[in-house]
DNA sequence: TTGAAAGCGTTACCAC
DNA sequence: GTGGTAACGCTTTCAA
């Protein structure tokens, strides 16, 4: 890509000397030489190599072993999974591996994988529905055991029609589909409460004594967005609290808009501002955090911010922010866990995982400023710069 | 995991209606199939769907392709694979998915992946020699066509030679092999000069006029960490600022290892204590940040603070972090990029490609206090809590 | 332009 | 305990 190709070609050239024979081993061991090589039948060799419960003879056994190491003989797992119909593959796909949410969950993805020795193929599909529908496509073509999603399901028709579509052969097959989040398609959902969990952040802030808090929303079209966003306004109204209208700011998840978002609140007239503005999550939240700085506004002195997610920055930000820690790595984990047990039958699509979230007290949210109890800035600004 | 599953059973019983057979669609269907059923030979079927260059009657195309779409048949990849001897796989070998600085360059291989076909398997190895070989190991069971190395290589005898062994078998395969960064086997290099990169950031320290700059090191038996170190110590050489023994504090590539440095550096006497410190990454720098504020002191007043990396979290910092920028979306690319191009033999392993880095100044760095303009603490931090 | 058949590297069933 | 061999699903000569 880009300005990629600066190369240095540092000349190593190759000595003209005495060509020695490369290497004695002949090219790809396969089953068939070791077999050869060790005087049985590639039967045998099948039966020691893969651990079968097959009775062999001690010796055998070991003639068998002494040949494969010879011939750097490793069985191939592709040729294993054609007879066997099990891949021991499967895919997850995410938005963006950069984005600390989804590299938190691919993580723990890939740990439970590699524990019960499965490969992870992980697919970033920016949420662009043709770029999924392609993954999907491949993933089936390769006989994954199963796929999981990440990040919350598009609430598109097409996409819908699309995706079911497409998951059908992978039903046929037996194919696992788990995600993480509600999706509008079969699948075994692994959950955290989304709705609680804003209501919760709601209750926090009410209780620290603000009544005029602000949202800054996600993606439309995102199940999550809407479950969060209901539980914004369903705990207001709880609280006897009013939905004012321009309260509700819109966002997609990434920092930029969570830096517009500040600048629409600083905006207002100083009577009609929030005391308080909970981000559907960090990432949004930290953008509005610099832009309420870059404002000359104080957090939380001024405006009290808190995020959702507890992804990894959240705690480097000045003010360290306050937020509601979802259990990523942990979602991932359990995602692939319910994958396996899913294949062995074990758990049937209509019963789910709901993982616990928690509330993260840190530096980014306050009691409101009681009326009249004006500081101008100049006065507690930092004087280091 | 953990506490994983709270299991929420939501009883979508089973309707006990009449039972309509399920789908007419046999299951699996195969290229036999899709031959039965439009009436020509799987030879014909293969050419088709695989996109050969050998001549199809259009007449005969429609019907293959009707019966394909019919049928659902989707061509299995692995079957494929076995003939063609191509997997189109290649795995990324990577410390920890979570960690921005892999995320980004995963994210970087990803897409020049994609773009080419190719599906990735990432393997987190949390650096653990055990780990690594394992992956090496089932990656070439499945028959890569290549494996990428990010992350520095570890300069350990017993872990050499394993992996050295582990790699011959992919280069009898034919399968690429490529490092970001030195590591000490053969495999094709795409780095990123670690040498200059501190050599340049100590030069701008330099510039601002200091001349105390301590160093926060990486661990020793990586050859990251030996070239960067060596672009410190030649650095000031050049300089001809002296390399105190104290300044050159251990680390380990962790947040926690920056904070300890910090203690270590504040519990310095005041006239011994430098003046500026340079990390060997971003991580240790805000963990280093984060240690010298809790211990009441100034950034970049009382000391200037710069790292490597430029990571996301970078930006978010306060004060917001002054690095050296690697191009790490783009080192995975050149990565992914160079293996195709390796198997295509337009590269050879002593070629090698070479990313710029770059100098960002944001606000962790500043001139040192000329000596005697001693400024309380107390006086200049921030009232805002 | 089409088809038959020989692999590719395994496993699993059935004999011995 | 061991071996023969039919799958598994595809591509690729080689003939026709």
């Amino acid at each position: 890509m880009e300005n990629a190709f600066r190369k240095t070609l540092s000349a190593t050239d190759s000595l003209p000397c005495a060509i020695p024979e490369p290497d004695p081993v002949p090219p790809r061991a396969s089953i068939v030489q070791v077999a050869e090589t060790a005087n049985v039948s590639v039967a045998t060799v099948s039966r020691v190599m893969s651990g079968s419960a097959h009775p062999v003879n001690e010796e055998t056994r070991r003639r068998v072993l002494d040949a494969a190491r010879a011939l750097h003989y490793s069985p191939s797992a592709l040729a294993q999974a054609m007879v066997t119909r099990d891949t021991r593959i499967v895919g997850v796909i995410i938005g963006d591996a950069a984005d600390p949410y989804f590299a938190g969950i691919v993580r723990g993805v890939e740990d439970v994988a590699r524990q019960h020795g499965y490969l992870v193929i992980v697919c970033n599909s920016d949420r662009r529905p043709e770029i999924e529908l392609r993954y999907l496509q491949t993933l089936n073509d390769y006989r994954v055991e199963g796929v999981i999603f990440a990040g919350g399901g598009l609430l598109d028709e097409t996409y819908q029609r699309d995706i079911r579509a497409a998951l059908e052969v992978y039903s046929e097959r037996g194919a696992a589909c788990v995600s993480l989040g509600r999706h509008p398609f079969p699948s075994f959902p692994v959950v955290v409460d989304n709705h609680r969990l804003v209501a919760d952040g709601v209750d926090y802030l009410v209780g620290l004594g603000h009544r005029a808090i602000a949202y800054i929303s996600g993606p439309p079209l995102l199940t999550t967005t809407q479950l969060r966003r209901g539980g914004y306004e369903q705990t207001l109204a709880a609280h006897g609290l009013p939905l004012r209208p321009g309260y509700v700011l819109p966002g997609d998840y990434t920092y930029e808009s969570g830096r517009r978002a500040a600048h629409t609140l600083a905006a207002l007239p100083q009577a009609d501002r929030p005391t308080a503005v909970m981000a559907s999550n960090d990432l949004m939240a930290i953008g509005c955090l610099a832009g309420l700085k870059a404002l000359g506004l104080r957090v939380p002195a001024d405006l009290s911010v808190m995020g959702v997610d507890d992804v990894a920055p959240a705690q480097f930000v000045d003010p360290p922010l306050t937020t509601l820690a979802l259990p990523l790595h942990g979602m991932g984990a359990a995602g692939m866990e319910s994958l396996i047990r899913l294949r062995r039958a074990e758990l049937t699509l209509d019963q789910s995982v709901t993982l616990p979230h928690q509330l993260v007290i840190r530096q980014s949210t306050a009691a409101p400023r009681p009326p009249g109890s004006f500081v101008p800035a100049a006065l507690t600004r930092t004087a280091a710069h």
